[in-house]
DNA sequence: TTAATTTTAGAACAAATGTCCTAATTATAA
DNA sequence: TTATAATTAGGACATTTGTTCTAAAATTAA
């Protein structure tokens, strides 16, 4: 591994323990036993560090969601996607923890997750679309309008770290299963009888 | 108005503008037009002022919410509940978007939050209960166990603001009542033909 | 091998920031 | 009025932090 890729891998995870605030580029370079020197030989600004770590979150989340066969639809497919996405989620967390505050420094970042939030709802829209005509999610329910829900369920999807770093102990496996649990159950109400015999068996 | 009142006033709305590491105390007393060393004299440390302001949170929180009658439960009441809390929390709105790395630097608060956390699950349980007794809520939907749904809305209405600080372009009273309708939206599902009636009526 | 390039270490700098100290001013109470 | 206490202003201090600079060391290419 590369010193430059070091330094990201130590920089993601000294910020997930302790916040972009509190770890300074000394820190990182502490951590790594190179000089301070030289970490800004390869990184001058620390705001470039973060933009990379975004820039691989987004990757990560695109070439693993895009892995994932949307053809066929079903409830499985949801819970599975769900994973995925809280396990990438996890692994950056102290970007979804300090969303506000990175999107406030950086305002590229914003701009991207804003219009990249726009994708995701679309892509959802398209998914409940499919699960509605499968008979799998009880279409009375929505009056064709997807809005609220897809909000609803975006927010639990992205701040559900914050508020388990708050409130949950236990190991990040648990953490991770918990809350999948607790997001994918936000579908329970919406799904037919077809659709709950799936999440049973 | 006392001085300390002033700072604390001027500390929200500073903090609510730019976050609480954006705005130092030297941000404060300039906007105050009073000195440095008067601020420092009032509030030696900086966190003392974080910590008054969520005392401030807590207490609204506490008395607006007290003065609902829950004799008789409704899902009009279960709407006031939510416009009441979550306009307090716009008020305090830094605290929200910064409630992890707070609770991080300042022990005393988490270990309250955590604490209030668990209070507001219980009486929310009590809540979902009456409304099932009163034939408003499905109870079928449930199976006796509400502790994924109240984490939901809990999780929605913690972090509705962090959400449209990124998201939402419009007046601070539209942000208000688009994010009421989208939290209260969470319920629908769950209403009976019976709750349904008192929502459009 | 030698020259050029890249990488590393260490020091230095300037700006910012929370905190503390002292003296002057103002308000309060005896 | 006078003394006591509270408030205010201004400056000083030490620390932290991102950033820059220089020179040595290591690597690469000719």
């Amino acid at each position: 591994m590369t010193t430059k890729e070091k330094i990201l891998e130590t920089a993601l995870k000294l910020f997930n323990e302790r916040g972009t605030d509190q770890i300074t580029t000394r820190h990182i370079a502490a951590e790594m036993k190179i000089s301070h020197g030289n970490l800004c030989y390869h990184y001058p600004k620390k705001e470039e560090i973060i933009k990379k770590l975004y820039e691989e979150l987004v990757q990560e989340l695109d070439n693993e969601i895009s892995k994932v066969q949307l053809n066929v639809v079903s409830i499985s497919l949801l819970i599975q996607m769900a994973e995925i996405t809280f396990g990438i989620q996890l692994k950056y967390k102290f970007f979804l923890i300090e969303i506000v505050k990175i999107m406030r420094d950086i305002p590229e970042i914003k701009t991207h997750f804003r219009s990249l939030y726009q994708k995701r709802e679309a892509q959802f829209t398209f998914i409940i679309e499919k699960l509605i005509s499968e008979s799998l999610f009880n279409a009375s329910l929505f009056e064709g309008n997807y809005e609220k829900i897809i909000k609803q369920f975006y927010l639990i999807g992205d701040f559900w770290i914050s508020e388990a770093e708050i409130l949950f102990e236990g190991s990040p496996e648990e953490k991770l299963r918990t809350y999948v649990e607790i997001a994918t159950a936000f579908f329970t109400p919406y799904l037919t009888q077809k659709g709950r015999a799936q999440l049973t068996g």
